[in-house]
DNA sequence: CTTGACTCCGTACCCATATACGGAGTTTAT
DNA sequence: ATAAACTCCGTATATGGGTACGGAGTCAAG
C-alpha cells in the first residue's frame, strides 16, 4: 500500500498527476479512512503505470480512458484502436523520410555551393 | 490573390487559424490597404501548407518557427539550422519507428489469439 | 440603397495535459 | 511535544494550438 507520494514517485509521475487522473476518471480514488491518508493499492500503481506505457505508444488520456474500459474483454476492439494508431504512424513515417531526404540533398547541395550567398536552401524556399 | 476565407478554404483550415498563425509571427500579415480587404499572395498559401505539413510531421509551431527563419540568413547558418533539424528528424524517425515496431507486433499477437479475451495488448500494458 | 456575406480587431474561451498554490489537517521523526 | 513533511481540497496557472464572439467597417448583388 502507498501514499499517494509513494505512489507518484513508484510511477515516477508528480503527485498532482495521480490527482489529475483521478478528476478524469483513469484511476479511481481510494476512500478516504475516518483517520488517516488515503492508500493506493498494487493495482493503482498497475494502472498509472499502463497510463504512461499507453501515452507513450501515442494514445492519448481519452483512449486510454477506453482501453481501458475494453480491457474488461474485447481483444478485437482493442486491436482495431492499435491498427488506427499504427496507420497514423505509418503515414507519418513515410512524411518523415521524405522530409528528411530533401533536408540530406539540400544540405550535400549546402555543401557543394561554393558561395555564401545563393543558398541552395534558401532558394529552394522560395515558391 | 486571395481574402483571408479564400485562403484558409485553400489551406483546408479555419480563418481564426490564420489569424492565429499571424499573430504567432509565422504568416506576414498583408499590409491592409486602404480601402478594402488584406490580400494574400500564393506565398501565403504555399507558406499555410508548409505549416500544416511540417505539423503533421510531429513539428511544433516553435519549431517551425525556426524552420522559416532559415531563409533569412547566410548559407552556413541555413545550413547549419538544416542539419539540426536533420538530427532531430532522425530522432523522430527513430521514436517512430520504434513506435511502429511495437505496436505492430501487438497488433500481430491479437491476430493469434484465439480467445476475445485476454488481448495481448491490454496483457503488455499491464506490468 | 439595402441586405447579406465577408473582414477586421480585440478579447475571451476551449481542450488536453498537466503543474502550482495556499491553508488546514495528519503523520512521523527527533 | 513540536517541527518537518506529507495529505487533502479547491482553485488557479501554464502551454500548445486553436475557436468563438461581438461590434464595427466594407463589399457585391439585386
Amino acid at each position: 500500500m502507498y501514499t499517494i507520494s509513494k505512489l507518484a514517485k513508484e510511477a515516477n509521475v508528480g503527485v498532482e498527476t495521480i490527482r489529475f487522473y483521478e478528476r478524469k476518471g483513469l484511476l479511481e480514488q481510494p476512500i478516504k479512512p475516518m483517520q488517516g491518508y488515503r492508500q493506493y493499492t498494487e493495482q493503482a500503481l498497475s494502472r498509472v503505470l499502463f497510463i504512461k506505457r499507453a501515452q507513450y505508444l501515442g494514445f492519448t488520456l481519452a483512449e486510454i480512458s477506453s482501453l481501458l474500459i475494453l480491457s474488461a474483454s474485447n481483444c478485437e476492439d482493442v486491436q482495431q484502436l492499435a491498427e488506427q494508431k499504427l496507420a497514423v504512424i505509418e503515414d507519418k513515417l513515410r512524411d518523415l523520410l521524405n522530409l528528411k531526404e530533401s533536408l540530406v540533398s539540400l544540405v550535400s547541395d549546402c555543401k557543394n555551393n561554393p558561395s555564401d550567398k545563393d543558398c541552395p536552401i534558401i532558394q529552394s524556399l522560395q515558391p
